[in-house]
DNA sequence: CATATATCAGCGAGACTGACATAT
DNA sequence: CATATGTCAGTCTCGCTGATATAT
C-alpha cells in the first residue's frame, strides 16, 4: 500500500503563518506559469512580453530607461532586446542627440504580435483571477500597487 | 550632462496595464529581497526558513510530504534538507514503519535558531507591509489565499 | 507488477554582480 | 574627471525534468 494505512498523511498546501510573504511568492509563481504557457507558443518569455507591452503603452525609449521602468537589470535588458531585435519585433537605433543611447521602438511586426498575444494573456490572467470578483481584483491590484510604490528602490537599475 | 537637458526622462516603475500579474511578481521579488537579506546573516535562504518553520508549525514528517505542503519539488527538498541536516538544524531518520520514508524533525538547535530568526523575519515583513493598515493586510492575505487555493495543482510534487 | 520515496545530475528563467569601452 | 549607457561574462536561487535504486 502507499499511504492510506496507519500513517495517513494527506498534505494540503500549507499556509505557513510565520512567513506570510510566502503567499505572494506562490501566487506570483502560479501567475508566472500561466503567463509563460500562454507565451511559449510564440517562443517568448514573460520579460519579452513585458518589454514589448511597455513599448506599446509608453512609446520608444532608451534601453536603460526601459529597464528602470520595468525594474529589469541593464544587462538582462540587453539580452532580451537582442532576442526581440533578432526576430524583428523591435528596432534599436543609435540616438543621435545622445550617442550613448540606443533608442528602442516597436516595429509593425512587434505591434501585430502584441495584438495577437493580448488575447491569450488576458485569458491566462482571467483564469488566475477567477476566484475574485471584479471589485476584489481592483482591491488586490490597489493594495499591491501601494506596497510596491512605497518600496525599496534597489539601486536605479544598477 | 547626464539626462536633465532636452531629453528629460525620469522613469518611475511602470504599471504595465496589459500584464497586471507583473505586479505580483514585482511585489514577490521585493518580499524575496527583504526576507533573503534577513536570512543571509545566518547563511540560510528562504526555502530553508520555509522548511524549518513548517516543521515547527506542523511537526515532523517525511521529505515528500513536506515538499507537498510547501510546493517544493522533491529533488530541491533533498538538497535543502541536506544543508539543514549538515548544520544540525534538522534530523533525518528512517521511518521504521515504512522504510521508504525519511522522517524529518527539528532539532533543538533548529528550534532555537528559528526563534531568533522570527524576530528578523517579522521586521522584514513589517517593512514590506508598512504602507498597509492591519485591516488591509488581512484583506490582501485573504485575496491571495483565495487565488492560490483555487489553483492549478502543478502535479502532486512530481 | 505498479507506486511511493529518496537520491543524483542537469536545465532554464530571472535577479544580480563586476568589469569594460564609449559617449557626455 | 565623473557619470550614463551599452555590452560581456558569470553567479545564485528557484522551479522543473529525467533517471535510478529501494521499499511497499
Amino acid at each position: 500500500m502507499d499511504e492510506s494505512g496507519a500513517r495517513s498523511d494527506y498534505d494540503p498546501p500549507g499556509r505557513l503563518t510565520r512567513l506570510p510573504s510566502w503567499l505572494v511568492g506562490q501566487v506570483a509563481a502560479a501567475a508566472g506559469r500561466l503567463v509563460a504557457d500562454a507565451l511559449a507558443a510564440e517562443g517568448l518569455r514573460r520579460q519579452h512580453f513585458a518589454v514589448i507591452s511597455a513599448l506599446a503603452e509608453r512609446g520608444a525609449s532608451s534601453q536603460a530607461s526601459l529597464g528602470r521602468r520595468l525594474l529589469i537589470d541593464r544587462s538582462d535588458m540587453h539580452a532580451l532586446l537582442g532576442d526581440l531585435d533578432e526576430r524583428g519585433l523591435v528596432a534599436r537605433v543609435r540616438d543621435e542627440q545622445d550617442r550613448r543611447r540606443m533608442l528602442v521602438e516597436l516595429t509593425s511586426e512587434g505591434t501585430a504580435l502584441l495584438t495577437n498575444l493580448d488575447t491569450r494573456i488576458d485569458a491566462a490572467q482571467d483564469a488566475l483571477m477567477a476566484p475574485l470578483s471584479t471589485e476584489e481584483r481592483n482591491t488586490l491590484q490597489e493594495l499591491l500597487t501601494r506596497v510596491l510604490d512605497h518600496h525599496p528602490r534597489h539601486g536605479s537599475s544598477r
